[in-house]
RNA sequence: GGCCCCAUGGCGAAAUUGGUAUACGCAGCAGACUUAAAAUCUGUCGCCCGUAUGGGCUUCCCGGUUCAAGUCCGGGUGGGGCCACCA
């Protein structure tokens, strides 16, 4: 790492000077700032989206990556003609500001914007075509202010509720959680496992619109299939039945949902979840069944709790008659795994063909009665099976036909879930039922830094909207971080407020947004961040829907599925008139590096090492040796980080850039080596140098074209080949493809050694075509050539390149010659040689003739422009 | 437990619909330039046999379809992901 220093000196290309005059220069011209509304002469509107970020403060190597795959979109697409919008902002809300005003005793909006202003440079620094114009924070009022709009309209609409319910509580950051924002019982940002508490929070109804978030996803053909399998799965519809049990002395009935109606004449058993309401009652008066409450309660939701945990429960001493058989009762059990948010929260059991109910059923010694059995079995089979599975401790889980359940007998499983749905609804024990695994998106959060849901509770008049004219509803500044919990809760004034309704004294709602609501419609406010009303939904018409959305996998679920949701609210208030609002979506692969660790055990920071021989030590006095551990993600806790900033200044954007387009498919994992760097470090100076040295072997610009000698053409042909693929990979963000282009053609052209007028003539189109070509990926570098050229204007305000069809064309082409499918020889024919002509040409090689040998040829094939297969035998 | 994805040189990878496997880059090796180093340029670089012309093998393994398979089908192995006490 030392010739750096001085690139300044004699020809070398100095990133550090040409990125800031251009960034300078794309400034003052505006270059991309986006028209108001897409205009109608433009090739049509292309909106590029990145998920906007969070403002750490500090960008990261994953932020670099994903805001250089828009950019070169954006710069693509522009210069193609586009209307381009590309926008940027920032997810402003949330905890990391609390702990740090808890922390440092700095007010969260000072130090978010201190952040911003941070970032915000970092990003210029990276040379992105972005429309800063647009740019806001969701913790701005303005933009609040019509959130807190947009969630009026939704309440009017019906689309929110209050309700109390079990949610999530997280008890180190002392608030509630999604059920999306758990993951594995622990929450997603603190770690803690997550406790249940009774609470009344408001909800959005997402829940209403299961069947058509799941619908959807079957037009989103420009999105992962992975991302759309995860929200099937994470909306988890299934068909079934609800079935309602009486009970012994009871009116209310109890109802179950399950997927195997068919197997109810199996049913030996029902269970209650513990937070049932049968059980919650029960309990009062049971000493037994309370104790056995506490117990689930206080049993983990971890992955290990649950495989450690034993299924356990307890009899109520109810009895439920069974729906079919007169007469016939099941007991009631509460039961340690019967989940409550799932279902109605009881099951009843089939021991017979459901695993789990087996193992209660043999540990409570409740019977198992076989009712599916395997098609087309004898009866000295059937005997066996029957008797096997009634003594067994497996179940039989697999379709089959119904036995032992009289009306049923012979259907197979399909056919008899139907045909039980169906004696269910007329006795009207049951009804067919779609279940579906998604919960209500509860968005109450006991926090300070968030957006302030605007209601007041009064009393008298109950929840009552805050009136439009006195939003926004602000966050108030003078607040103390000291006391555990909401500060907006502790604050001596805010909260008490008097009723809109009725004037009477009230109370002000404390809790504020999931910061998760922010960032359901900020794509939708980008299309006219200033607008007094949440969006103008003509020109939201005209933007949306965003054409590419790129960022990561994490929000396969949280933020796709929340913004689907929103978009599909925002049509229902009339805010927007489409239901998905990402046409495509791309989630770009991690940036990893490789681990080391130090013999006591420490991580240790790349920075920290010195290499000797290709080993790694930690320093130069005691050389104390580090091992090198996995590649994995760049994060701070394994110490494996690279500062973007420290790269930037030192090897210039460009070389950023094209170091995290190059190599790695965008959607796989990318592993940052300082080698990498180093390789595309050096092919931008090679590219200045190549661009340089040909100044003085140029034609003229704008000259027509002179007749071409054969080597001449033979450039040009490359070079068209190369603009028509590079569009091509340009289009279907193969960036790495695009890379490996951009070598090529520079080393033809570096190969290319012709002069006179015909080859300088191509030489100027081919130097233009290339610098063009890269200015998507390396925006700077391309300017500064593009400039030596003599070129008045600028590369980023140039139309992208056209290929020549007729170049595409070859005149001849090489054909491989098999025999029998095994590689012998190649030849070079005219593309419109007949079949015959290629055939005895192949048969005519040397080589083809040695491998035929004295066989009897029984067949050609022959693939035009392809290959020639002879079949011998 | 269920569903899904992936596997190509020392490494990252490329290969439109099945049609010349290993483009391009990284690392390596050899050379040129230089007092020397760096930088740069040139050559070489899948594996095995052979001085060589050349031959054989090769896309995780086994089988199948086909004139032809990295690509399609079946079965394994290894790695990764998502969901999961889901009734």
């Amino acid at each position: 790492m030392s010739g750096h220093d001085s690139q300044a000196t004699s020809g070398r290309y100095n990133a550090k000077t040409a990125e800031e005059k251009w960034q300078r220069q794309w400034d003052e011209n505006q270059t991309f700032i986006a028209p108001a509304e897409p205009r109608a002469d433009s090739a049509g509107k292309y909106y590029v989206l990145e998920m906007f970020p969070y403002p750490s403060g500090r960008i990261h190597m994953g932020h670099v990556r994903n805001y250089t795959m828009g950019d070169v979109i954006a710069r693509f697409r522009k210069a193609q003609g586009y209307d381009v919008l590309h926008p940027m902002g920032w997810d402003a809300f949330g905890m990391p500001a609390e702990n740090a005003a808890i922390e440092n005793k700095v007010h969260p909006g000072e130090w978010t914007y201190k952040n911003i202003a941070a970032m915000r440079e970092q990003l210029k620094a990276m040379g992105l075509a972005i429309d800063w114009s647009r740019e806001f924070a969701t913790c701005d009022p303005a933009y609040y202010a019509q959130e807190q709009a947009l969630f009026l309209d939704m309440l009017e609409k019906g689309l929110v509720t209050r309700k109390s319910a079990q949610v999530n509580w997280d008890p180190v950051d002392m608030t509630v959680l999604a059920n999306e924002q758990v993951i594995d019982g622990k929450g997603w940002r603190s770690g803690a496992p997550v406790e249940r508490r009774e609470l009344t929070q408001w909800f959005f109804k997402i829940t209403d619109w299961a069947d058509d978030l799941l619908a959807g996803l079957d037009e989103l053909d420009r999105w992962p299939d992975k991302v759309r399998t995860m929200q099937r799965n994470w909306i988890g519809r299934s068909e079934g039945a609800r079935v309602f049990f009486k009970l012994n002395g009871r009116t209310e009935p109890l109802e179950v949902f399950t997927t195997r109606p068919d197997t109810l004449f199996g049913a030996s058993f029902c269970a209650l979840s513990s937070g049932h309401t049968l059980t919650r009652e029960l309990a009062k008066t049971n000493a037994a069944i309370a104790d056995f409450v506490k117990e689930c309660e206080s049993l983990g939701t971890s992955e290990e709790a649950i495989e450690k945990a034993e299924k356990k429960g307890i009899d109520t001493g109810l009895r439920a008659e069974h729906p079919f058989i007169e007469g016939e009762t099941v007991p009631i059990f509460v039961a340690n795994f019967v989940l409550m948010d799932y279902g109605t929260g009881a099951i009843f059991g089939c021991p017979a063909h459901d695993q789990r109910d087996m193992d209660f059923a043999r540990k409570y010694d409740l019977p198992v009665t076989p009712v599916v059995a395997p098609k087309k079995l004898a009866d000295n089979e059937l005997n066996e099976f029957i008797s096997n599975l009634a003594k067994g401790d497996k179940a039989f889980d697999s379709d089959g036909v119904a036995i032992n359940s009289r009306f049923l007998d012979g259907l197979e499983v399909g056919a008899a879930k139907r045909a039980a749905i169906e004696k269910l609804e007329s006795l009207g024990a049951g009804e067919g039922t779609v279940n579906y695994r998604l919960r209500d998106w509860g968005i109450s959060r006991q926090r300070y830094w968030g957006c302030p849901i605007p209601v007041v509770h009064c009393v008298t008049c109950g929840t009552v909207p805050v009136p439009r004219d006195q939003l926004p509803v602000k966050l108030p500044d003078d607040v103390t971080f000291e006391k555990p919990g909401n500060p907006l809760e502790h604050h001596p004034s805010w909260k008490h407020v008097p009723c809109p309704s009725c004037g009477k004294a009230a109370r002000r709602e404390t809790d504020t947004f999931d910061t998760f609501v922010d960032s359901s419609w900020y794509f939708a406010r980008f299309t006219d961040p200033k607008a007094t009303t949440p969006t103008v939904p003509s020109i939201a018409s005209a933007w949306l829907p965003v054409d590419q959305y790129i960022g990561g996998i994490e929000h396969a679920v949280l933020h796709l599925l929340y913004s689907r949701f929103f978009s599909r609210a925002m049509k229902e208030t009339g805010h927007l008139n489409l239901r998905e609002p990402f046409a495509g979506l791309f989630t770009q692969g991690m940036v990893t590096h490789e681990t080391y660790k130090s013999v006591e055990g420490k991580w240790v920071s790349p920075e920290e090492l010195i290499w000797i021989d290709s080993k790694p030590y930690l320093d130069q006095e005691n050389q104390s040796p580090v091992t090198v551990g996995a590649i994995e993600k760049m994060s701070k806790s394994k110490r494996n980080t690279v500062d973007p900033a420290a790269i930037i200044d030192q090897y210039g954007a460009d070389t950023a850039r094209w170091f995290m387009l190059s190599d790695s498919p965008p959607e796989r994992d990318v592993q940052w080596t300082e080698e990498g760097v180093e390789g595309a470090w050096r092919f931008t100076q090679r590219f200045w140098r190549i661009v340089q040295s040909s100044l003085d072997q140029l034609g003229e610009v704008n000259a027509p074209p002179p007749p071409l000698d054969a080597k001449s053409e033979e450039l040009r042909r490359t070079v068209h080949k190369t603009l028509a693929a590079i569009t091509a990979d340009l289009s279907q963000l193969g960036f790495n493809r695009a890379v490996a282009r951009i070598y090529e053609l520079a080393n033809a052209i570096s190969a290319f050694s012709e002069t006179g007028n015909a080859a300088k003539w191509v030489r100027r189109e081919a130097v233009e075509y290339l610098i063009q070509m890269t200015a998507p990926m390396m925006p700077h570098l391309a300017e500064e050539c593009w400039a030596s050229l003599g070129h008045p204007t600028m590369a980023s305000e140039t139309p992208w390149p056209v290929a020549d069809e007729t170049l595409l064309v070859e005149h001849s082409v090489t054909m491989a010659i098999q025999v029998n499918g095994k590689r012998r020889d190649e030849m070079t024919v005219a593309v419109d040689a007949s079949k015959e002509t290629v055939e005895q040409m192949a048969l005519a090689q040397e080589k083809v003739q040695h491998a035929i040998g004295t066989a009897n040829v029984r067949k050609i094939i022959v693939v035009p422009g392809k290959i020639v297969n002879i079949v011998i035998g």
